[in-house]
DNA sequence: AGCTAAACGAGACGGTACGTCCCGTCTTCAT
DNA sequence: ATGAAGACGGGACGTACCGTCTCGTTTAGCT
């Protein structure tokens, strides 16, 4: 990234060989989940030194941090659609993320990302601003709108409202119950409709 | 339990021996984590040889799942009050589980169940039955009193309703927010009242 | 010793079981040596229970003595002829020796024996006593008898002469030398006329 | 030694570990003997990891082999004098090894060098080779030297000679009897004079 | 073009922990 | 009240990785 702007000699460090850290990263927690996960193997399948790895990363949790940071572990497709009706974009971002996470290995990412994050103060951080605060900002954002447009009550952040939504879906992954289209359904007459009479 | 009642030969299994490991188990999670958790220095702190720790448990996960399981990770206090008004009672069930995340100690044990839960999915099924499941039960007696009462719509089954509460609560452990008296009243008033006007 | 003598029950079988013991030790010792030689594993080949074991035995060590002591791992033919001739006798059983050497099982047994004594001193005392003390006795009881025929030189104690016998062989076994026909010609050569001219 | 000789990448293995490694395995065996001697406690005497060890050898007898090939364990004070009397040097040679033999840690060490060569013919081999083989070729060069000076009979190969004397010491070693002036004489006799009349 | 030096792949290093095997002891049930 | 079965506390095994430290080689910037 920063490549040639120092006037060090010495050869630069190869973004190439942190590309493939970073792959193999995303492969071994796919794999084999953050407890097993080892940097060994992850030098070994980037094709790299280990000293390279730690060249660039000080510590085990702080790849994962990095890997999550930098989207390798990102779930793909999770923009939230904009029809002007909240509720729909809503519902539609969360019957996404449940289509996904169909597929076992989507879920075992999360789940390394979940485990880490229980782990390291730090990865959770980053697994937070990466993975949930962008979802949740997106979320916020189509909220909002929403509280403009007169369609949402005020009083309640948005943010406190995505976590609730994020916090539903995490914890039933986490449960490894499955994200049907009812249970999304639900959790949208929960968290639009509330339960009380 | 089944002490002598078999008609096998040999020595009994010491459940003495055992109530040691899950109470070192215990103290093992609560200060180092899940991750950095070492059967030798559980068994050492039992004062039990590694094997019988291995006789008991197949792995590191399964230990964890059997404490959890066995009530020694517990977080006292999850009892659900009872006044007749559901949204007062869960509320209060709510601040309580928010005062007792204050302690160190309690997120350590939280995180460390998260850790295992999302490693190992016996842990999962266990976790969720014996923390998860034992306080959703409660919610969901709580919340069909009230559906029977008329404070509440029917029409969303109570476990959804359960899982979205400690869904919220679990992630913002996960994340290390603090669980404030704020966000417990945004939680209900979302739950409750519903976002959309 | 005090074997089958009462009539209550449990008792008769001691002897039995003290044979089957010694029978599993011959075997293990034979087949993996003194070294990866268990306790456990000779319980177990014996159909008995390891604290039957350690009621004769205080040790792995005592046991292989006791097993060397009552002859189970007597090397059989070891009985000298005796032809009135000492060099021919002894010349007989030393090829005897040496043929017996030929089973790869007695080598093992041999050497099992031979680890056995340099690991424990109470294990060599009997190790001596039974194995090679008789044969010695044996050859001073011939080399005495030639003494008195005239055959021999006096002045040598017969005790000194097996031990050079018995040595000489023992090392051959030990650095796992053949021990030819040749050799052994050799080495009466060597003891019955010597080498200075 | 062939540092930086090799084109192959990599830190080079460490001599210096590798001696430490010795040195704790020569202790130990002369402390502990073969049966007790510990890997474990052979990394921690010499300050490496275990894994250092098993890089080196494969297994314990194998380290006791090469300790004993690189001369960690030689007894000191070895060699034969040569003063023209072959009777004489070699009579000095084995009295200096029976004064040797009066020193617990050389008898530790000469029966932990015994039991593991009857535990494993790689090490027989080799402590042949190192010990016993440089011992028998110094005698060889004696009697053979004598041969020629007319001192002693042809037709018996040298080597045979000096195993029937390295055999009876390292059998009354084996026994436990103590190599006293009047054996080592009268072995001299039997091996020098015969005991034939 | 030559020099310098950082980063590279490789892999050994001192450690920690793993999960297994066995030691010698202790306890239970069945005979 | 003996004996098989087998659990107990403990010690060592040989393996896998941790994060660090050399190795010889490659690749850049600076003379």
């Amino acid at each position: 990234m920063r490549a040639a702007v120092t006037g060090r000699p010495g050869r630069i460090r190869s973004s190439a060989a942190r590309h493939a850290i970073l792959e193999a990263t995303r492969d071994e927690l796919a794999q084999r989940g953050y407890d097993k996960f080892s940097v060994e193997r992850v030098a070994s399948a980037a094709g790299v030194g280990k000293q390279t790895v730690y060249r660039w990363y000080p510590s085990k949790s702080a790849l994962v941090a990095d890997c999550i940071l930098l989207g390798y572990l990102r779930t793909p497709g999770i923009e939230t659609p904009d029809t002007g009706d909240v509720r729909r974009d809503i519902t539609g971002w969360a019957q996404t993320f449940a289509e996904i996470s169909t597929q076992p290995e989507a879920v075992a990412i999360a789940l390394a990302g979940t485990a880490a994050s229980a782990e390291d103060s730090n990865v959770a951080a980053r697994y937070h601003e990466q993975i949930v605060a962008l979802t949740e900002s997106a979320l916020s954002d189509r909220l909002q709108q929403g509280e403009r447009a007169g369609q949402l009550k005020a009083g309640v952040p948005a943010r406190t409202v995505a976590e609730t939504i994020v916090g539903a879906l995490l914890y039933r992954l986490l449960t490894r119950q499955p994200l049907t289209t009812e249970f999304v359904e639900e959790l949208m007459v929960v968290v639009f409709d509330g339960i009380q009479s």
